[in-house]
DNA sequence: GCCAACGTTGGC
DNA sequence: GCCAACGTTGGC
């Protein structure tokens, strides 16, 4: 499958993950359940990844990434000076479940407003009015679209 | 900083 | 199990 993750450029950017060892970073601090059912229940090592920048300046797609591990659980929940800090999640029995996304590059800044301009792409979940899903699938006909006419070289 | 959308919480 | 209040997300 493909996917949209979103990502704040302050916390992790593009280039964030793209310097971190091996260019992979663990996607800590989903705290919605849909999101995480999604990494833990239907993401597969090697899937696509746009890596999308948001809550920033500039929000849209900045990169390409790709599934790297397995699902496990998300350490931050355990760990008291963590904002993402959950009191309520147990080491047994652990509620936030991750995975790590290797970031394989930049790519040029496809803003949302210049997405909304392709009717190819009008479905698009993270293009639904009041969208705030930070995880959403990216159909074949969408990935498609965006990767050999919007971010090619 | 505004505000629409919507998930979560908690009283009943 | 309903639902109002509250909190958060995230584009603008």
């Amino acid at each position: 499958m493909h996917w949209l993750m979103k990502s704040e450029p302050d916390e992790c950017s593009i280039d964030d993950a793209l310097a971190a060892p091996n260019a992979t970073v663990p996607w800590t601090g989903v705290r919605n359940y849909q999101a995480r059912n999604f990494m833990r229940d239907a993401m597969s090592i090697g899937d696509g990844v746009l890596f999308y920048h948001s809550s920033c300046a500039e929000p849209g797609i900045a990169g390409l990434a790709e599934v790297a591990s397995a699902s496990y659980p998300d350490p931050t929940q355990f760990d008291r000076k963590s904002k993402y800090f959950d009191p309520a999640a147990k080491t047994d029995a652990p509620r936030w479940i991750l995975v790590d996304v290797h970031a394989l590059r930049r790519t040029r800044l496809v803003s949302i407003a210049e997405l909304r301009e392709h009717k190819a792409l009008a479905d698009m979940a993270v293009l639904r009015r009041g969208n705030r899903l930070s995880i959403t699938p990216v159909t074949p006909a969408e990935w498609r679209y965006i990767t050999t006419r919007l971010l090619k070289d």
